[in-house]
DNA sequence: CTGAAAGCGCTTACAG
DNA sequence: CTGAAAGCGCTTACAG
């Protein structure tokens, strides 16, 4: 059969058939290798003739490198993901590195996630919104691999960061709608296993108090979906002081409260509630939404990325990286009302 | 340093330390392989002990396996192929295995992103929506690894293929509209190098030929995104004979459709005009959107893949599985007007 | 159940 | 520039 045949070649059938060492077709299959013109002719001419088709695996073995780098990402459903991904995807390709995908199922198999990863020798791990603990961020830095934390930091932990400024992106957003004539604030917060959403929270919440005197912010669990900010939406709206201005930690759930308000309790954005999100998803900017909201840099956060992963930058001391808030005003949030808001 | 000796902890490290041989060590990390448990207790401490983690890939080398599907898609920015990709990943993850993702940056180098799955002898290759030559088809006959096309199916090219019944969606959708009054129609294609565009099309043209005798259709380019969608929309109703139904041939560009219509052109959904898209991405069913459209079934696409994928199905004959077209009514297309569409 | 040995497909000093 | 040889870290008949 010419299947089994064919699933057979290797470097020495090549070797063979082109009448020189095995030596040779693995340099002229490794750019910079010094190999004769001649000798390369010869060699491709073979390996042509044989479908012949390297191991990368095999070489691996002996360079340590395998160009795979490992992603883990929480899930899809966000969008903010999906950019990410796709960011991360896109620059991988242009530096002719494999992506490995890993989405955990529940968030107690990080760890063995983890253990795959560096089973497959991976030259790097990127971690989007989970956890990992500091045994397996020992053995990755024991094992010279490189892991860089998405959005996330945990100082303990000695790993690079990269994320936006979730403290700048809570005041930005806390200025925004008090300058729009904000007095009762509500906001739809996420599952606080993401320290990212504790952060934004955190600012949102000093800022109110320590700026404004202002206590009561009415807190609703949007569960990080459209259905649960539309949910969280209806609650928030049900109580006896409706807030006039609602921060929603993610666009997602956002654009669940936005149809809530509208469509459920039939209120106008932004003149009864306005609103404001955070990530700048695709579907914010579409005309239905127009959302205000504060962007996560994805292209800034997988340019950083890429230099942390890259083999020239030593894994000590970790790097923080904080990427500063943008600020994306559309539709959903008032204009100011007087310059009080914004300069306090 | 203990870097240094922790990146080289092997099977024969954890042997030494154990007393044992490496064959024991090898097969105490092979599960259903022959060890007494005292002798898998001594190697599992010296491991412990070492943070030995296994090299796949060595083993990988002799196995012939891998644990890794390749899966090409052409961009994440339409939801369907992040359905995709999040339900084929969910399903891996379950099943031990790997995926490796790839994400071409042009038409033109499919075959060399092929190549690449190769080099990484990956078990199996998953391709949604792009194209592949015979060449490197046969190539991958030749070494034995299963190749299925998700959406898109190349009589020629002796591999599998899932995909929804484009046909019976298109016919159903062109019933649909019909029945609801429709007299002028419209439609929003994507690109043509998308099978699965090209035949949702002709069945709907064909549908409104030979049954309704419907020959001038207005057809607009919609790119296969929001903004494309949106401009495609203004397009086709700035003609003269103003059409009452638009078939979008993709969710994402409907968005963009529904909203020109509505915000760029102040017109009612359905009263003025009805639309129908193809995907049923997560964002038709927000209630700002609430439409009607024909669904990919991802869910059953990915589990036929998994199937197809498995050692144990041959890869000769090759199979193509089609699934029905579900149709999904919401609010964006009338009620039948009366049974005449519907049943004729 | 266990170990010694061959070998998976490649790369890389080393010597020429 | 080229080849012979050692070796990357593992698995698997084979013999005991």
């Amino acid at each position: 059969m010419s299947r089994k045949r064919s699933s057979k070649v290797n470097s020495m059938d090549v070797a063979r058939l082109a009448g020189v060492s095995i030596a040779a077709v693995s340099r002229t299959f490794t750019p910079g290798s010094s190999v004769s013109p001649k000798m390369a002719e010869k060699v491709r001419k073979a390996a042509d003739q044989l479908s012949y088709v390297p191991n990368s695996l095999a070489s691996s073995l002996i360079t340590r490198r395998t160009n795979i780098v490992a992603l883990m990402l929480p899930n899809l459903v966000n969008q903010v993901y999906s950019a990410l991904l796709s960011e991360a995807s896109l620059r991988l390709e242009e530096n002719n590195k494999q992506l490995l995908l890993f989405t955990p199922l529940n968030d107690s198999d990080f760890d063995r996630t983890l253990q795959r990863m560096l089973e497959y020798q991976v030259d790097a791990i990127v971690i989007s919104a989970a956890s990992i603990s500091s045994r397996m961020a020992a053995l990755c830095l024991g094992r010279d691999v490189p892991v860089v934390m998405l959005g996330r930091h945990m100082p303990s932990l000695s790993v690079h960061s990269v994320r936006g400024n979730a403290e700048d992106g809570g005041i930005t957003a806390a200025k925004l709608l008090i300058s729009g004539g904000g007095k009762r604030f509500g906001i739809i917060s996420g599952s606080q296993t993401f320290t990212t959403m504790l952060e934004r929270q955190q600012a949102i919440l000093r800022y109110l108090s320590v700026i404004k005197n202002i206590e009561n912010v009415a807190i609703a669990d949007g569960k990080l979906t459209y259905e649960g900010g539309y949910q969280a939406a209806l609650e928030i709206m049900s109580g006896e002081d409706r807030p006039d201005s609602i921060f929603c930690l993610t666009d997602i759930m956002a654009l669940g409260a936005m149809d809530a308000i509208r469509y459920n309790l039939n209120l106008r954005i932004p003149e009864d509630v306005a609103l404001i999100g955070f990530d700048d998803i695709p579907e914010s900017a579409h005309e239905s939404y127009g959302l205000t909201t504060i962007r996560t840099p994805v292209r800034r956060m997988i340019h950083h990325m890429m230099n942390l992963i890259a083999p020239e930058t030593p894994l000590d001391p970790p790097q923080t990286i904080m990427i500063d808030a943008e600020l994306v005003i559309r539709s959903s949030t008032r204009l100011a009302v007087n310059n009080s808001g914004l300069d306090s």
